[in-house]
DNA sequence: CGAGTGATTGACAGAAATCAATGCAAGTGG
DNA sequence: CCACTTGCATTGATTTCTGTCAATCACTCG
């Protein structure tokens, strides 16, 4: 276990014993908090911030709640493992997904006291707790710790926009868009394992599932890309989707 | 001229005289830019930021081009007045604009060295240049124009969130949401001008200039609006715009 | 006054939603 | 080990909404 190994190893938090909500490490490794923080981003200075830490990690099930909209914004959360999805339900009983968050990625910061989104697990998650306040006065003392925010912030700013234009596009571009995009984000450039299901990708893109289903199916007869297997991509041909993105 | 009047009276920048460009003003009320910046946040310490002030303020007429697409982002952009926009125009001519931006928001900052979307101006505008360097140096020595930033740029977040929900759900809402945000932007409950062509607003909620049209025609025909002129509206039924927005 | 921009209205076409049924795989319990 | 259930995905038929094309109108500006 190489570099970032402070005394974070010892990160035992509120009685639980996070080896065991970590399936993938054992007592000989243990899990370092600021490596899966600096995913994110390429400061060094936040394994400080890691230490506003109080709460956690806590790991979902699968379609677990998070939070809900109008929970008090006192925990800014941070994907440790798995996938989540943050979004809003409207009284109409449909569900809009804006956006899907992976290892690394901070999420539900607001200015607000109140959460205007919901998070919930698409996967089984591990989700780390950073208490607001602590954080904020963190930044307060360290700016490197406000740069860091800052530039958590910006990326995620930088994300809604770009989907809120994506939006307005017909669905083949917004189907193709999103594939390319979540290849990026997953590091895979060829093989796409699909982490959430259809309904939340229609939910995230605006379509109904069937439209969905439609889309991906002509992507396939177009021969951009292949399903090898269930929920499992193949991108075989990166140029013409990107075409379709536009 | 009450309270903040510190030695930014003399805010001559680079040969521009600002009183010519600030039409409200005289050699008497000399424009206070920290006032303007304090509009949307209510951090006291920015006023130092205005110090980061390099060039600017500029003028620009109807339609002008602000900064394109791939530009350097070496600047910030504040609105001083007038209306602002912020998009990217497709491949295929089509264009979809991001954001309006009004006096006291902060816009075009990114993470990125490039633009990613142009800023063009809605109405007769003012804007300042917040030379990006200078500000986030400023922000390493002063955390508090650090925790400004963080704010401005959450605030935008939260609205291009509210943005990309809002485009999955039928016309009738996204007009009725439009006008709604607007007024209360605008700072107005009940008569409402609209500062930016149908074609804007057409482009930012993702629809055709006849589509909005129709749906604002609808919208006065239900009695939820009034059109008191050329584009000036009435809300005479809030309640009933509110349910529409869902 | 005429030209031009921006908004409105109508007829029509096309894309996506909706409704409904089927298929497919994983997990459950006997 | 096998029916059975359940959750997801697919496919087809039909409707609804929105976009497109085209004509007209209203207002502003030169």
């Amino acid at each position: 276990m190489p570099l970032l190994m402070g005394g974070l190893m010892n990160a035992r938090v509120e009685g639980l014993d996070f080896h065991r909500l970590f399936p993938g490490t054992s007592q000989q490794q243990p899990v370092d908090f600021s490596k899966v923080l600096l995913q994110g981003c390429n400061q060094s200075a936040v394994k400080n911030s890691i230490l506003a830490l109080r709460r956690g990690p806590i790991r979902y099930r699968r379609n677990a709640m998070i939070v809900c909209e109008g929970d008090p914004t006192e925990y800014i959360l941070l994907v440790v493992s798995g996938v989540a999805r943050s979004g809003r339900t409207n009284r109409d009983g449909s569900c809009h997904i804006a956006a899907f968050h992976f290892p690394g990625e901070l999420f539900g910061w607001s200015c607000d006291l109140a959460h205007s989104l919901f998070a919930e697990a698409v996967t089984e998650t591990l989700i780390l707790f950073l208490k607001r306040s602590t954080l904020l006065g963190a930044a307060l003392r360290d700016s490197r710790i406000a740069n860091y925010l800052l530039t958590a912030t910006t990326n995620e700013l930088r994300r809604a926009q770009e989907n809120s234009l994506m939006m307005g596009r017909p669905a083949g571009c917004r189907v193709a868009t999103f594939l390319i995009d979540l290849s990026i984000r997953m590091g895979k450039s060829k093989y796409l394992d699909l982490p959430m299901p259809y309904r939340d990708i229609a939910d995230h893109l605006g379509l109904t599932v069937e439209t969905l289903s439609r889309t991906i199916t002509a992507l396939e007869k177009s021969g951009s890309i292949v399903r090898s297997s269930w929920r499992s991509l193949i991108l075989r041909d990166h140029a013409s989707l990107i075409r379709m993105a536009g």
